[in-house]
DNA sequence: CGTTGATTTGAAACACGTCAATTCTTGTGG
DNA sequence: CCACAAGAATTGACGTGTTTCAAATCAACG
């Protein structure tokens, strides 16, 4: 892997979560593409083991915007209440949950961890910020590349390597701001320049520099 | 006011950097739309004592979004060391800023003040996550005016005062995405609609309920 | 092997961007 | 306090990226 995995303070923090918090310890293996109910009732955190999840805020209309991400490794925080988010997964994951009280009783038992949930907290913040630029003056295939660079780096495959994408096209609209019809004609145009190549959701990037220079990708963020 | 003011740990966090961080105090009076530059030399945090400082991205075709903005109160933790973030003030402000050295050992001296942090970076990513889901799925005079309710709120002003709007129709597009030119109709159109009354750049809302309606505003991110 | 959901493709409508010109503000120096 | 310059707001015409609607094909799964 040409890629540095996680940083350090995000393993700290998934080590501290698994080891010390998830008590009793609650392990869930969910399904693809299901809200985790359990999550809002009690208000609670989760670390993601395997798998994928979406934070996802729907309209009143039914329009939906995925706001964050998490992969393996990667902690979700309950940093909104609103009752119009939901936390969902986007394959077949294995999460720990907790429920707020044993976090808070855990934090004030190893109160050195406030300051790495800090740092998880301020890259959560980062990549939430790159997504808002993405989303503002990039067009409908920059965002899509972009996306494609962000999960390989934060999944820490390399580039040469064919990466099982778990998105459905209709996820991947609801994540860079545009309609499932559009994302397809997208990754089609991808396809034909050659940057990557797709066969079903699995894809490989043919053509590393040339994604990221179209996706203007600087990985700076993720650290 | 029919509004809260800002949370308490907001206010908590600001006389605690005001009283115990910026030291030696650097208290530096920033004219409008002007980039704070000692900020990116010194890598520091900020308080915003009066007026209203923006976060912005900058591509590297000179297209700019703005990711965040920081109220009277607030403070401007750095997360992000990315090159092509810029910290601008939006109008003349009063400003109190620290190097990152000194706010971290302030922050070593007082260490219940991290969980208080960690509170804030909450808020931020909350607010960060609204926007997201505002500049995905809502058309571009919705967006306009969830930023006219979210600004009313922050600001701590009752709607049915005037709100002295510090921001050019250029700024409102680049917190928007959108251009000017299209800020500037969709003003007019919300002027049109009755829900806001205008006079250069000050602003009274007629309309509060049409208007929170019409933005999907719901106030709770806020806390 | 049929049903359900995902992908793909086409045609038409529209919201927003781009370009450009004019008027209006705001701020500054004489 | 006025004159001037620089920037901001406003308006129109036109182009285009993306959505919407609709239908057909393909893949997954019981």
């Amino acid at each position: 892997m040409i890629f540095s995995a996680l940083p350090q303070y995000v393993v700290d923090a998934a080590e501290w979560f698994s080891g010390n918090v998830a008590d009793p310890k609650k392990r869930v293996c969910a399904a693809a593409r299901r809200p985790i109910r359990d999550l809002r009732e009690i208000e609670g955190a989760l670390l993601v083991c395997s798998g994928l999840v979406a934070i996802t805020s729907v309209d009143g209309s039914g329009a939906r915007q995925t706001v964050g991400l998490r992969y393996p490794g990667e902690l979700v925080v309950p940093f909104c209440t609103s009752r119009n988010v939901l936390i969902e997964t986007i394959q077949n994951s294995v999460l720990d949950l907790t429920d707020i009280a044993a976090f808070a009783a855990a934090l004030s038992e190893k109160p050195e961890m406030e300051s790495v949930l800090r740092s998880v907290g301020n890259r959560d913040l980062a990549i939430a910020s790159e997504w808002l630029a993405r989303s503002g003056f990039r067009d409908a295939i920059s965002r899509l590349a972009h996306l494609l660079c962000e999960s390989y780096c934060r999944m820490g495959v390399d580039p040469g390597d064919a990466l099982m994408l778990p998105f459905t096209q209709q996820q991947l609209g609801e994540i860079t701001g545009q309609t499932s019809v559009n994302v397809n004609r997208m990754m089609a145009q991808l396809g034909r320049a050659a940057l990557i190549e797709r066969a079903g959701r699995a894809i490989v990037v043919k053509d590393w520099l040339g994604l990221t220079r179209l996706a203007r990708f600087d990985a700076a963020y993720l650290r």
